[in-house]
DNA sequence: GAGTTAAGGCAAGTGTGTTTGCTTTAGGAT
DNA sequence: ATCCTAAAGCAAACACACTTGCCTTAACTC
């Protein structure tokens, strides 16, 4: 990528989007010709920069998941989480968001580091949950927010359906609850 | 199937076999050539009785995984969703049930209505909570188990890192302590 | 504005996954 | 024991994804 915003981010962003419409249009095998076909790019073009068809899915899941439900800064834990889980509800309500979590999780290497996608995420947490805590706010661990708020949203949306509205503020209300009154650091759970 | 226990059954069972070890070896492409000669089969016989890699794959994670893991009736609430917990732990640090599940959520066709294999589930989930229920004791919903047990413990093996032993108890824990003393019926949660 | 060079496009060649018609095998039925 | 039929095996034809060498385009640099 020597060559930012040019001729290389307008093919990418093209494959990127092809491969989101082809995903959630039902073509879910649809392969690299076919994909370049939509993108009105050629086949050569992404066998040479990505590689594999699962290079590719990984690629455009990451990139386009990174982007979606940044967490606000509010002023309060409560705002803050509130306002990110409603983000990762509503992302997760559209096709495009749930086909892009599944590709994730199909291409993801088992053996795989955590995820950078969802460590970047985690730090993210961190740093909000550290400004809570600064403030004097009672604050869950990283863990507990993961464990409690994110996985049931992605778990709704992997196997059963996505979750109603109203689901993530309700999560993060029950997790902040559950916290003693007393803002001491808490012991994180070992992860 | 018309033809249950006979050479049927243990093609199905080769292919599966294949299957798995394949995938956990770090094939996770392997075709169904590859798949057949693994499982000393025809590759036609996979052919004409899944048609593609994607239902064979599928059919193979529902399978064996609804071998795993079943819900004992210890005679308490704790004691049954402790074990049950436990057991999904377990299967989650096994590569082979790591495999599985994501193989399971890759191919699930994402319209799919909620699969048969967590139906079975819930519905064993909401027997055991009927009996529990019944001898007095309060009981979450079955949509709370799901959110703050099952989910963080999936998450886990898809997203980060196997759950370390104990952690599948201590959800459990969490969740019963957060119960009312009262055994009244509670709302659910609407799912 | 001319030069430099990644990156994209093109086209021909190659391999392998998939299909299909036919034959053989093995479980169950009579 | 013999018949019957689904399912498995076999082999050849087929299709198409993928590779590769070469040429062209376009973006950054001086």
């Amino acid at each position: 990528m020597t060559r930012p915003g040019g001729r290389s981010a307008r093919v990418r962003d093209a494959v990127h989007d092809a491969v989101v419409e082809l995903l959630a249009a039902g073509e879910i095998d649809a392969a690299i010709p076919r994909i370049a076909e939509r993108a009105g790019v050629n086949p050569t073009s992404i066998y040479r920069r990505w590689g594999s068809r699962d290079h590719l899915l990984l690629d455009a899941a990451v990139t386009r998941l990174r982007a979606t439900s940044p967490i606000p800064d509010t002023g309060s834990l409560h705002g803050d989480l509130r306002g990110w889980a409603e983000g990762v509800e509503r992302a997760m309500r559209d096709p495009r968001g749930q086909i892009l979590l599944r590709a994730l999780v199909a291409t993801m290497s088992p053996d795989e580091k955590p995820l950078e996608y969802l460590r970047a995420r985690g730090d993210d947490l961190q740093a909000t949950l550290d400004k809570a805590a600064a403030r004097g706010e009672p604050v869950p661990s990283v863990d507990e927010v993961l464990d409690f708020v994110l996985a049931p949203l992605y778990l709704r949306v992997l196997f059963r359906r996505p979750a109603e509205p109203g689901t993530g503020a309700r999560l993060v209300e029950r997790l902040l609850m559950a916290l003693p009154a007393d803002p001491a650091p808490r012991a994180g759970r070992g992860g």
